[in-house]
DNA sequence: ATGCATGAGGT
DNA sequence: CCTCATGCATA
């Protein structure tokens, strides 16, 4: 019942071909889409869903898990709808979409790339630790500071940051092997030398050189003077507010906007950090969220690749890191994501491990490679005596006892802090709790996503509390124009009921209720209106994860893509290697990766209940002898011209299109279809670099 | 892992 | 002719 047909020469003939039946996986394309998009539309009678190579038709009510997706879906529209648009407030048509969008951006003009480059003798790991250490101002700080406190914090990191900037600067002037600033696609050749703005510029830059995307936290906050921001957007502040509207589309529900009269997709960051600029006074908190997604204005810290330990200006790490509860300068998940995936590389550059902070070898598997995720105690070595890395793994319910623990130091956690919930003055964005009566430290990041259960085959960790942004704010919905503030941050429902509710494996949003003192009354601060579920970062975080467990497996994106169609899930057919592969490297739509998780979700549910006794399936794929497919390829100066032409226009008209293939020599569908992928290439979700390098380290 | 492609559903 | 979800073919 295999598929495999349609078989399209390459001649030019091809294009419309036939698809009267529903017979292959071709035509049951956009199922997942279909379902979504037909229980959405109220008005929609369709029932019948092409799914797979199945083609299954069948009722979607039906089926609990997508109908639990959808009904999530609705929820997520429903409180965007309902949001209060409020140029006073904040800005509630931000849509996680837009969010998706900004960074996205931030990831396709800043490439994450290997750090060989950078630093060789220091690993990824700690030059970030560096990164984030340099930072003396934070979210929470910015929202329960006085501005003016806090505007004199931001100097001076900034100023601290500029200082270390010129120690790194003479340091490394007669190194030539310094190409960074003398690439010129990350050089404003224009500015005045070594004024402050370029400096600037380079110190962004470079950060983003080897900086994680979704900068965070501290690195936002810091960003929040004025003056950083307008360095970083000179071309567009030198002007008076931009004529920026903002009107309802009924489309999509999504914000339309107007920049100097003309309807826009959507408003370039840079204008809509701009307008947001206008409603400073209300809108820290927007502006703080828009920030921290957008590359160009992130973390002008300093990277400095070996300037750990010679630096007055560097923060004493350890007197933060002391005791029960203590307060952990910012971390980014920039940080806890490329730590872990410098540790895959690392690993393989023959770094010792000793090198990388503290990390236990425990945690390197049989292979050698990097398992278990992150944990935080192997990197601040909190409690030596409670790391867990020293606990020999049960064979079975190890998630149970670790929700145990969870909650155990979960309660002792909030028992601690009823007293000195206030205490905590700055740096802080994470804690480190353990109870001090269990091996497990967990870490509770604030309104963060939780990758819980994370066990390897020699080594338990932690809990791993992936610590990610918090992408739906925190707790209000309203904006207190004077005194921002925090709130009590949102309280979790019953904790081990929530992981338990997702088998441990897919992770949770979770905040934690005393998020570090700052619970006065009354703010408000940001909140999307999205469903939790929708947190792309919780995305990214099954995706490891799913990962992770497939990995374990033993089984194939390939196999896992046919054993869907096994899955008695109602509607959802086989799905290729690609898909899975894409699903894993984020590099679906957002709505298809919501789609998809859950379907995934099963699989891996499935899979894990009866992984001892699973016998591999040795699909019977007869090779059809077809004649195959033969796939067009665009040269590299082809595709450069095309490329052009599309940053000149993205939708060329048929027309043009007709000419751009006939000057390069190429079919017109050639053409047209490229255009298509690359506007569709373009808005596709990528998370994370994590991705790239992640294939890279973990591919076996 | 990705480039080029298809086809359903829409505008 | 577009967008979106996906897939085959291939680097």
């Amino acid at each position: 019942m295999e598929n495999k047909q349609h078989i399209l020469t390459n001649d030019g003939s091809d294009s419309s071909n036939t698809s009267t039946s529903c017979k292959n996986s071709n035509i049951c394309s956009n199922r997942l889409r279909t379902i979504v998009t037909s229980e959405l539309n109220e008005n929609s009678k369709k029932s019948r869903l092409y799914f797979g190579n199945e083609c299954k038709t069948k009722q979607i009510n039906n089926s609990h898990k997508l109908n639990s997706l959808i009904t999530t879906d609705k929820s997520y529209q429903t409180s965007f709808e309902s949001a209060e648009i409020n140029d006073s407030c904040l800005n509630p048509m931000v849509t996680n979409h837009e969010n998706f969008n900004l960074y996205n951006n931030r990831l396709s003009t800043t490439p994450l790339r290997k750090s060989s480059s950078s630093s060789p003798q220091q690993p990824n790991s700690q030059k970030m630790l560096d990164n984030e250490i340099t930072t003396k101002t934070s979210i929470l700080e910015w929202h329960s500071t006085p501005e003016s406190d806090m505007l004199d914090n931001i100097k001076a990191d900034n100023s601290n940051n500029e200082q270390l900037l010129l120690n790194y600067k003479s340091q490394s002037a007669n190194q030539s092997s310094d190409s960074m600033y003398n690439n010129s696609s990350f050089v404003n050749n224009t500015s005045k030398n070594n004024d402050k703005n370029s400096a600037y510029e380079k110190l962004i830059n470079q950060t983003d050189d080897h900086s994680p995307p979704l900068s965070y936290s501290s690195q936002s906050t810091e960003n929040l003077n004025e003056d950083s921001v307008r360095t970083n957007h000179q071309h567009i502040l030198h002007s008076q507010p931009h004529p920026i509207e903002k009107s309802h589309s009924n489309f999509d529900n999504e914000c339309m906007w107007k920049e100097n009269d003309q309807h826009v997709d959507s408003l370039s960051f840079d204008n809509e950090i701009n307008y947001i600029k206008n409603h400073w006074n209300s809108n820290h908190n927007l502006l703080m969220n828009k920030l921290r997604f957008h590359s160009n204005i992130t973390t002008p810290t300093t990277t400095l690749p070996s300037a750990t330990n010679n630096s007055s200006n560097e923060l004493n790490f350890n007197e933060h890191t002391s005791s029960f509860d203590t307060m952990i300068p910012c971390i980014s998940h920039n940080f806890l994501t490329n730590f872990t995936r410098t540790s895959y590389d690392t690993v393989q550059s023959n770094f010792t491990q000793e090198n990388l902070y503290g990390l236990s070898s425990s945690n390197l598997n049989t292979n050698g490679n990097m398992v278990g995720g992150f944990a935080n105690t192997n990197i601040f070595n909190i409690d030596n005596n409670s790391h867990p890395a020293s606990v020999p793994s049960n064979t079975h319910n190890k998630l149970e006892d670790e929700y145990d623990c969870a909650e155990h130091c979960l309660d002792t956690y909030n028992h601690s802090h009823q007293q000195h919930r206030h205490h905590h003055s700055h740096n802080q964005f994470m804690t480190i709790n353990n109870c001090g009566n269990c091996e497990y430290n967990l870490n509770f990041p604030n309104d963060v996503t939780l990758a819980a259960g994370t066990t390897t085959n020699n080594f338990k960790t932690s809990l791993n509390c992936y610590l990610l942004p918090p992408i739906n704010g925190f707790n209000g919905s309203t904006v207190d124009n004077n005194h921002s503030q925090l709130t009590d941050g949102i309280v979790a429902p019953n904790f081990k009921t929530r992981l338990n509710s997702s088998s441990g494996y897919s992770s949770q949003n979770f905040t934690h209720p005393t998020i570090l003192g700052c619970n006065h009354s009354n703010s408000s601060i940001y909140r999307h209106p999205v469903e939790l579920d929708y947190n792309p970062r919780e995305l990214e975080a099954f995706s490891e994860l799913f990962k992770q467990r497939r990995i374990k497996l033993g089984v194939t994106q390939a196999d896992v893509g046919k054993a869907l169609g096994n899955l008695k899930i109602s509607g959802v057919g086989s799905l290729s290697q690609s898909t899975i592969c894409r699903f894993e490297s984020l590099t679906l739509s957002h709505n298809n990766m919501v789609a998809l998780k859950p379907v995934l979700q099963a699989w891996l549910e499935e899979a894990e209940a009866e992984a001892s006794s699973r016998l591999n399936h040795p699909n019977i794929y007869d090779l059809d002898e077809e004649r195959r497919r033969k796939r067009t390829s665009i040269t590299d100066s082809e595709k450069r011209s095309l490329e052009a032409f599309f940053s000149i226009q993205p939708r060329p008209s048929s027309e043009k299109i007709a000419q751009i293939a006939e000057k390069l020599n190429l079919k017109k569908n050639v053409v047209r279809v490229w255009f298509c992928n690359q506007r569709q290439k373009q808005k596709r979700m990528k998370f994370s670099t994590l991705g790239m390098l992640h294939h890279s380290a973990t591919r076996t």
